[in-house]
DNA sequence: AGTATTTGACCTAT
DNA sequence: ATAGGTCAAATACT
């Protein structure tokens, strides 16, 4: 399986996969605005076609690449209401109304990312969104530590989205991503400014080790990421110069119980109303907005979190197909008339993340 | 020089 | 009290 089959099979996964997760990503931007119910479905629906055609590429199609995974995908719905919020819900689960969702429940997915070192896909799984970490910390049964990003901007544009990366026990090539909040930062930034590679990359690299809060006191050399292996406890030295991932999404219900999406799968089609909660992700009050006039390339931007060739890497690696890349500049204003753009300065970005 | 990451301390919710 | 999450000073990188 080598030859053009399997070239071609690759690159439409690729294609597959990359369609679907910019749907993901629209989806999880509408999050931070007023989406009706209409229009996440129609998302869910394009999302639930994606998902088939992956399936049924890659259980039918090439036997090569993709065997291992039965990736199935699907998508999230929904994060958790905020009890606060809306009305009460129209819950199917017997919720636990009680303090439990205090906080900042916000729109929460939980992704599930393989790396596929068999395959040659280029890892369409950069998210398209500027992380910085910002800790890290061993959880009670998992054996490596999970990793805490918020999103780059968080300041500058006040963007309070983060997420979290926990490599699977079992499965080192497995990491489950659990994103908390929406984009308010990125819509724009994501098709003009070349995001730096995703932090996924770096767990992968990085993170064998086990230099962590009072685990090790003796702390392990500072890994920089993408950089060179620190030797140590390097688990995965054969690990592709490049690698793939293959998202899969879940569920999640009130916790961080997320169905795998197999369980789902049948449901796909006939979700009618299953899937009826919205929020409105507290992001949105506050008062951060996309540009719209900034489909423009804006070539010097510097983002201080990657360098040029991570840029370049992670630029190609949602357009370098040769189909031509999927990646469609959502221009907001036909997006919803609702929406407000408005962010002048979005094309000073440097970094301003010293003051805190 | 300015930033990003590391990592122990601190905070918050169970 | 404890686990998970975050902060922030120290450190590393560019």
């Amino acid at each position: 399986m080598e030859s053009v089959g399997t070239w071609q099979y690759n690159t439409l996964i690729n294609e597959l996969t990359q369609g679907m997760e910019k749907t993901n990503q629209l989806r999880s931007y509408l999050w931070s605005t007023s989406p009706s119910e209409a229009q996440d479905f129609m998302l869910q629906k394009i999302l639930s076609s994606y998902d088939k055609a992956l399936l049924i590429l890659k259980w039918g199609g090439s036997n090569g690449a993709a065997t291992l995974s039965t990736p199935e995908t699907s998508v999230s719905v929904h994060g958790s209401l905020r009890s606060e919020d809306l009305n009460k819900s129209v819950n199917d689960n017997q919720d636990n109304m009680n303090a439990s969702k205090k906080r900042k429940m916000q729109h929460t997915w939980t992704e599930r990312v393989r790396v596929d070192s068999e395959n040659g896909l280029e890892g369409p799984t950069d998210d398209g969104f500027s992380w910085r970490k910002y800790g890290q910390k061993y959880i009670l049964g998992a054996k490596y530590p999970r990793s805490y990003y918020r999103c780059t901007y968080r300041h500058v544009q006040n963007c309070w989205a983060t997420k979290q990366v926990q490599r699977s026990d079992d499965d080192l090539t497995m990491f489950d991503i659990t994103y908390k909040g929406s984009h308010t930062c990125n819509l724009s930034s994501t098709n003009t400014v070349p995001p730096p590679a995703s932090p996924e990359k770096q767990e992968l690299k990085l993170n064998y080790g086990h230099n962590l809060q009072g685990q090790h006191s003796e702390a392990l050399p500072y890994f920089k990421n993408s950089l060179s292996y620190s030797t140590e406890d390097l688990v995965n030295e054969e690990m592709p110069a490049h690698f793939s991932f293959q998202p899969t999404f879940a569920f999640h219900d009130e916790e961080n119980h997320y169905f795998p999406t197999s369980a789902l799968l049948d449901e796909n089609h006939h979700q009618g109303g299953t899937i009826s909660q919205h929020l409105i992700s507290p992001a949105t009050s506050e008062s951060n907005y996309f540009s719209a006039s900034t489909h423009v390339r804006i070539p010097n931007v510097q983002h201080s979190e990657a360098d040029t060739a991570d840029i370049i890497s992670a630029q190609t690696s949602t357009t370098n197909s040769p189909i031509g890349g999927m990646e469609f500049l959502i221009d907001p204003t036909n997006l919803d008339p609702n929406f407000a753009f408005n962010m002048p300065e979005f094309f000073t970005y440097s970094n301003f993340e010293h003051g805190q």
